[in-house]
DNA sequence: TCGATGTAGGGAAAAGCCCGGG
DNA sequence: GCCCGGGCTTTTCCCTACATCG
């Protein structure tokens, strides 16, 4: 029972992006070589036999030899490499129903290794949990089964990995096929975690150019994935398992503004405030509302100054566990994004499509003034205070006003300088 | 005239904060 | 409630151009 990731993470399209820069099918390259790839060298050292070589140097010679195209120690950090190491003994000792299941997920690092066995004892205990009956509601509700009998219990697993229809089409192979991943043809077949059908609206396109951009990416086109190397969608399927259940649309709890699928009725209530604008949820502190309990919950810790989320290698707090995230990065030194045209790599997608602006020339941001025109946002604002004469950063030592903070640092330096001189002139 | 110095401006990258969809 | 990703803002650094001064 593999299932295929790479294939369901492959860029299938090599097309030319609007400037001209040919899409690279790197992102293929790159899950190949560090995911399968990565696993084959792992096994190869693993399986090397004492046998396959003459003598106990060479066998030695071979380890070494092995060991390194699977570490890759030219490339990798030690960090990186203990991550492999660690992996791998962690797969090793798992369970043997966990291990079967993670195997095939295929997860990259520690993190996400331990996030899919966490995911998988939660659904464990959920089926538990369910009674029979409305387990096999559900199953029918999400894989529309034939006739209620027997079901086997690692069948809720299954549901989850989207292999029933397989089976009982007798087509163990198709979930790899892009095809048969999710072949409703109006949505793209994109499952969310729930099963909902994804889909964003994109109401917020208004003419900013950077909402334009990411909003083209959410699109089925992603011009990004055609100028960009989007490595972390390997990540996004290795961790959220993002092979889903494909559910028959007829099941589904239909938006009537939208058409939008749900498998479950509250989902279509929150759904459908995004059309009625309802925001029922109001911070105690600010009066600010919200859609959704879970955002002010969130958004309340800003008040509260409760940062949960704390950063293992400096210490610092941060609100969310998705900005701890992008904060170790900065530890780890992860940069998934790597620009097609130039080999540089960034840690997060923002960064990148800012960085293509180099190559591409793009200046999105035009002064209504001058009509120069800037590839940042913030580029623009100091420009626009060129022609209101706005000041906004003093010295506190000479009185003079600047309209940048960098450039006021810099003149501060004069001040601490002139101390320094006068204390060694003093001396 | 020339070099040193300070200021201004643009480009680019990185990080943090916050929001919202699934 | 969590995960994930995106938008926006702020900060910082580098480089270049220009004005001023000795």
């Amino acid at each position: 029972m593999a299932h295929p990731l790479p294939d369901l993470c492959r860029e299938t399209q090599l097309t030319n992006s609007e400037d001209g820069v040919e899409c690279v099918k790197v992102k293929e390259e790159v899950l190949d070589e560090e995911g399968t790839g990565s696993e084959m060298q792992r096994q190869h050292f693993r399986q090397f036999c004492y046998q396959e070589a003459e003598g106990p140097r060479e066998v030695c010679n071979q380890l070494w030899e092995l060991c390194h195209l699977w570490l890759k120690p030219e490339r990798h950090t030690k960090e990186q490499m203990l991550e492999l190491v660690v992996l791998e003994q962690f797969l090793a000792i798992l369970p043997p129903e966990v291990q079967c299941w993670i195997r095939d997920v295929d997860p990259e690092n520690c993190s996400q290794a331990v996030a899919l066995v966490e995911e998988f004892l939660l659904r464990q205990r959920e089926e538990e949990r369910l009674d029979g009956q409305a387990l096999r509601s559900f199953k029918e509700e999400v894989v529309n089964f034939p006739e209620a009998e027997e079901v086997p219990s690692d069948t809720w697993q299954r549901v989850i990995l989207g292999e029933i229809k397989e089976e009982e089409d007798g087509d163990s192979a198709s979930l790899g096929d892009e095809r048969a991943y999710g072949e409703e043809p109006e949505n793209s077949g994109e499952l969310g975690p729930q099963g909902t059908l994804l889909g964003r609206t994109g109401q917020n396109n208004s003419r900013n150019p950077d909402r334009e951009e990411a909003s083209k990416s959410q699109q089925g086109g992603c011009p990004e994935k055609e100028k960009m190397v989007c490595a972390p969608q390997g990540y996004q399927q290795a961790k959220g398992v993002t092979v889903q259940p494909r559910i028959q649309d007829e099941r589904l709890k239909k938006c009537p503004e939208c058409g939008k699928g749900f498998v479950w009725r509250s989902e279509l209530i929150e759904h459908q405030r995004s059309h009625t604008g309802e925001r029922p949820y109001s911070c105690s502190y600010c009066g600010k509302s919200f859609s959704r309990k879970s955002y002010i919950i969130k958004h309340e810790r800003i008040h509260t100054g409760e940062k949960p989320y704390i950063c293992s290698h400096c210490g610092k707090g941060f609100i969310s566990k998705s900005d701890l995230i992008k904060h170790e990065r900065t530890h780890t030194g992860e940069k998934p994004y790597i620009c097609s045209d130039c080999g540089r790599s960034f840690s997060r997608k923002q960064f990148l499509v800012t960085h293509r602006r180099t190559h591409t020339g793009e200046k999105p941001y035009k002064c209504s003034e001058c009509g120069k025109s800037f590839s940042q946002r913030t580029c623009l604002v100091i420009h626009e205070r060129a022609h209101t004469g706005e000041k906004p950063f003093k010295c506190l030592v000479c009185g003079k006003s600047f309209g940048r903070r960098d450039i006021l640092v810099t003149h501060q330096k004069l001040h601490t300088r002139e101390k320094a001189f006068q204390c060694t002139d003093w001396l």
